[in-house]
DNA sequence: TATGAATGAGTTTTCATTCAT
DNA sequence: AATGAATGAAAACTCATTCAT
């Protein structure tokens, strides 16, 4: 590994780091209330070593919130490959598992994605496109199923849409009301996808 | 009317005005992003005047939540009231729709109420009744469907916990993505309540 | 009593009202500590209404340290009036003894009048003919001594200085210092007030 | 001088240069009554500078307090040990002037310390070591004293409770009073002092 | 590359005070 | 005589950000 390799990597290991803290504690106690003092506290670094890889705040969270939908868009993917070869509603059902578990296994980055509705800063208009790669893994699903005649409806944009609402709302809920008495969340989950599957298959 | 009683209606009107502002500018711009003195440049007072009306902008957020969940809980009351006599299918969806028709009507509401995650704050523990007041109405529905075994499971509070998450869903989701390319919102509502009916239905 | 009487009799309740409480006040939490408002809750006025009674927070202040100035002359004028035909050894005491215990009984006025520097203003100098009438007492006392050849030093200004220095001492720094491990009050005052004479006398 | 000894020392200069300014402007208008602002206005820095310095008003105060009880504590031991050899008389009278000399060097800090009641708050408790170690000295003046048989007292206690309020009494008076038709200083004090020790003595 | 020093703009809030009634 | 409504001025403090080194 070269001399410019070796910093490069460095850079990038510094990068993550403050990426990570922020993702934390932005989602912990939610963008306003953290400071780049306090980001640049928790990794033991000076406030302006942040501006030494982040030209501002705003592009920080721009660049986290872009690292969230990537891995969001993996998680997606991941259950849809996993199960090429499974029947299709073995197929949607862990896509569909797939999306809630990101939402709670990764609630600060889900917060930030879907729940604050802060990428309509016109400054994050770059995210768009990562968001739109993760949404068309629902479009295509409904695709995948019109061909199958599964669903009841074969407006394929009109399922998409109805299906992420119906994950969101579940996710969303479950991140923002955590004190709230909650059915079991296996319980809770199973039924809701199955209510899902039900209301959508012909 | 008296004078005391014209000086209370004084009062009252500009309470209000202050709380709407205050409504709009919060759900518009988030909470932390609006300064009480942007609040009084919009209604042409001084920003000092405010704390003659509101002991400081907890309170005034208080407050205005206190004031949301109420509309909320009215709306979805009304609709179910009005349809005590249909049939039971008819009234659920016509509950469904005061719903969702609710957090459009009022998106600044909705959002500062079921979006934004504001009152997990301790400050603001006084709204809760008013909250689960609301949310008792879809449990109660849950109940009564039980009672005519009208939901393929008859655990209501599971029942109404998946209402809610499908109800939310489809409601924060319009209101966060008003650029998205939706499908008409009649269309897409309808279909959506009708999904989510068929998902729940013996 | 004419109805201009009584309603003069009215006002000066009510101003007394104000006084005594902002007396209270001012002392307990320090002049600039204690709003307006505070003083009209207390009394359960609006604050509107002390305006009407007093130009404004200064002119308060000033007619209430003309009036503490006026009780303290009056403590001493009354231990040495009391003590007119007693020794002089006896009297100088009382009057000692008189300071002192207006200090200790009315720790609100002796602070505000002589040791919150307050006076120092312009806008109070009124009140200095009060104070000024207040230490010619001591004055005439010294005096009072040296036609007795009672004191060893035959200066009454220098005198009276030096009284005033010490009994200013010790009652102050009880006020200040109230939670200090001080010998109890008796003993600590009656030695103290023996230490004086013995210092001053022949 | 290193690098970083120079930083030091450069911080360690705007310390001192915000604490001196800190301690005219506290002392001469009140601690209430200055602001941060106007602390910044006359060293010609911003308001928020002095926040890189000190944590708050308060801790700015407290670090001035601990600062002047210091330089007192200094000026008395400075004073004792000058005067070892010298007889108990001259000893006792050189502490003495010390501390009233240091009231009128300081008139800033002693009022801060002694006068204005300051730090009676529970925050600046931390203050209070400093200020017990100068007490201590005429604590131990006293107790020099019983070993000779000098006082006409042999408590100690009672004996530097009564020459702290006499010390106390003129040295805040002067200071308090500057317009005062006072008799001149040297006279003054030096006769003061006098009526002291022969109140004291045996 | 990392950072100490500095700041302008902004925050919530309090207060003395005025004015019309 | 009493007061509700309104406000300008100021307070302490925080923050994102820049600049020079």
């Amino acid at each position: 590994m070269s001399i410019s390799e070796r910093k490069n990597r460095d850079k990038e290991i510094i990068k993550e780091k403050i990426v990570n803290t922020a993702t934390e504690l932005f989602s912990l106690y939610g963008y306003e209330h953290v400071s780049m003092r306090k980001i640049a506290e928790k990794i033991e670094y000076s406030p302006t070593t942040i501006y030494n890889y982040f030209k501002n705040k705003n592009e920080l969270l721009f660049v986290l919130l872009k690292h969230g939908y990537k891995l969001f868009y993996h998680s997606l993917d991941t259950a849809r490959k996993d199960n090429e070869k499974e029947n299709f509603d073995r197929k949607l059902k862990e896509v569909f598992r797939a999306y809630i578990e990101f939402g709670l296994a990764n609630k600060d980055y889900y917060k930030l994605m879907f729940m604050m509705n802060i990428d309509s800063d016109d400054s994050l208009m770059g995210c768009e496109n990562e968001k739109a790669k993760a949404f068309s893994i629902l479009m295509s699903l409904a695709g995948e199923g019109n061909k199958h005649h599964y669903f009841i409806n074969s407006n394929e944009m009109l399922v998409s849409q109805i299906i992420w609402g119906q994950l969101h709302g579940i996710t969303s809920l479950l991140i923002s009301y955590q004190n709230f008495s909650w059915i079991p969340n296996e319980v809770l989950i199973g039924n809701y996808m199955e209510s899902i599957l039900i209301g959508l298959k012909k």
